[in-house]
DNA sequence: TGTTAGCACTCGGTAGCATTGAGTGCTAAC
DNA sequence: GTTAGCACTCAATGCTACCGAGTGCTAACA
């Protein structure tokens, strides 16, 4: 359906999806005219909104209230009648400034963005950090904790950081760790996880025939050491800034969309969806997804570096956002996240 | 004011308390009599609830609504009435079971434990990691990312692994390096960091006039290393449990509730209180503390190894807490939690 | 003297009902 | 094509009456 709209219902519809926003109430004909001045009346906009209702762009929940945008109506808002301002120099030199990122190791990183990027919106901040399995290898390093337990530190080429408690061979010495630790990082730098893995699985089925004690004990460990938890890290924060939506004000509501922000299962399935295409993502309304976060928007971007770190940041809120000023936000801090893992990788 | 209730008193104060915990509304004399077999009448009843509300153990909202324990009232049940059943045999082995501690690192411990506590009281849960400054010096190793960044890896005697990124010396070189974990950890080891800290400031004092080259390096690396972020971990699992209770029913008390629970730097004030005394300590209400919590218990009970790493767990729930449930409960999570504590320090 | 039955009273909660006001759709006039 | 007017709808508000669980008090009972 090629939904043409003339250039007053274009008008109309931007100003009842902008009140909209700012009111969260359904706005209606009268409120229309009062506080934009086209030089209609009431019941002139009424007809307009009468066609829109009929195009699938409003609805009203109920015959005497107003107009509300439905998920279509913000589609079309946001595709072709939001202007997505940039950023000026002077805030993007405030927003960086608002980080302070020295020595912080990648999970702080992580949730410290979280933290200014959900303040900075006003809605809830959810970031999920690169997986392992997408990471690059660098770098493995062995601690002795204790007789039969090391300590395990990989470093990806992106500059993740990663650590692990194993169980090893007690007899293992000082001398051999070092050794093993050598070998793998001659091995395997520069290969990505999968690769690794594939390697290691490779050489210890030969490996009974043809490599010696060291190298069998080497592709032990490593096999032990780079074995995914699949632990994925995501954070959330500003949870309570979502609450204070006014959509979500009923307690019924508010368990529901909390309950959906502590499970972090759901929401890796959520982000896991925008790491498919570049730049910044909006998913409005539950669109082909789970009812779980019915009525929210979800803005997003991945970001990374060429190293092939990926991970995914953004901002949750209801459908009815402040896309305008949200969007350039998430854009920007994927882009500083991206640079300082640049940084990081060297 | 030395309260001695005759026996029937106590008996009337528990059984109200019982209901108040079970429905979580006011409970009135015709319903003790009706649940309880007291051969009494209502009226009796009746006239002891009258007695124990003047002692400050009840109070009535209104006029004609039930009687609710007061926090004194609490207390009283607590202390006097309450019979805390210790886990059988087979729950604490059920419950072991639900862990699964291999191979983790403290923080996925930790968070681990929360969320198995959380669960199985159906309360949320609270675990704070034991604090930098409060552990023991074991280890220390270095590992270059790149030119001038160094990963330093700090592992205490109860088995803490911290890492940090740090700016340092690009011309260092792995021998170098090497020579300087070796030397700090020969020097260093089992002093708490606060005698490390006061250590390395002395000697740096001196290092102008005695130390050489290597040393001062050292020195200067170990006390970036070693500097204390401050970084709290406080881990908080199952907050929609807490909206799930009836005192929390209304948005307003849902957001005042989140709020505190996000705010971590509240939580580790309540947590710190109870270090102070071994064994499990119970808080009710809002006694001499913040009134963020106001109508909610916390019970928490510390936990450490011999080797000074001290943290605490607990959960927070409303005043009206199953707490012959929640005590036990506490209390074995954190022995062993201590356990393992052990276990890795060796 | 302690216990109980009876009774008047209190007060939050709910259901019913009228009122209000913002909003709509329709029609006829401009 | 636009607008004014009008009848209509419906959530929200406020009012009243009523119900019921619970209390305190008093008088009778064991």
């Amino acid at each position: 359906m090629a939904d043409e709209l003339n250039e007053r219902s274009q008008n109309i519809l931007e100003a009842i999806v902008k009140d909209y926003i700012a009111s969260a109430e359904p706005v209606g004909s009268r409120a229309i005219t009062r506080r934009h001045s086209f030089n209609l009346s009431p019941a002139s906009v009424r007809n307009v909104m009468s066609d829109l209702e009929e195009m699938g762009f409003l609805c009203s929940p109920h015959t005497s209230a107003g107009r509300i945008p439905t998920e279509k109506g913000f589609h079309y808002y946001i595709d072709s009648l939001l202007q997505v301002r940039d950023l000026s120099d002077a805030e993007k030199q405030n927003l960086l400034s608002s980080y302070r990122f020295q020595g912080m190791k990648m999970d702080d990183v992580m949730q410290e963005v979280g933290r200014v990027m959900s303040g900075l919106a006003n809605y809830t901040g959810l970031v999920m950090a690169p997986k392992f399995a997408s990471t690059v290898f660098r770098q493995i390093e062995f601690i002795r904790l204790s007789h039969g337990r090391l300590l395990v530190i990989y470093v990806s080429e992106s500059g993740l950081v990663q650590n692990k408690v194993i169980d090893a061979d007690p007899s293992l010495t000082n001398r051999e760790l070092e050794q093993i630790s050598n070998y793998l990082n001659r091995e395997l730098t520069g290969m990505s996880i999968p690769q690794v893995r594939a390697k290691i699985a490779k050489q210890l089925q030969q490996e009974r025939s043809r490599y010696d004690q060291l190298q069998k004990r080497a592709l032990n460990l490593s096999s032990a050491a780079l074995q995914d938890e699949g632990q994925e890290l995501v954070f959330v924060s500003g949870t309570s800034l979502m609450l204070e939506q006014p959509e979500f004000s009923t307690p019924e509501q508010m368990k529901r969309i909390l309950r959906t922000l502590e499970s972090k299962q759901q929401l890796i399935e959520l982000l896991d969806r925008s790491q498919q295409a570049d730049g910044v993502q909006i998913f409005i309304g539950n669109q082909s997804s789970h009812a779980e976060i019915d009525g929210c928007s979800l803005i997003t971007s991945k970001f990374s570096n060429k190293k092939g770190a990926i991970g995914t940041l953004g901002v949750i809120g209801p459908m009815r956002m402040d896309y305008s000023q949200v969007i350039p936000i998430v854009d920007f801090t994927a882009q500083l996240v991206s640079r300082i893992l640049e940084r990081e990788a060297e």
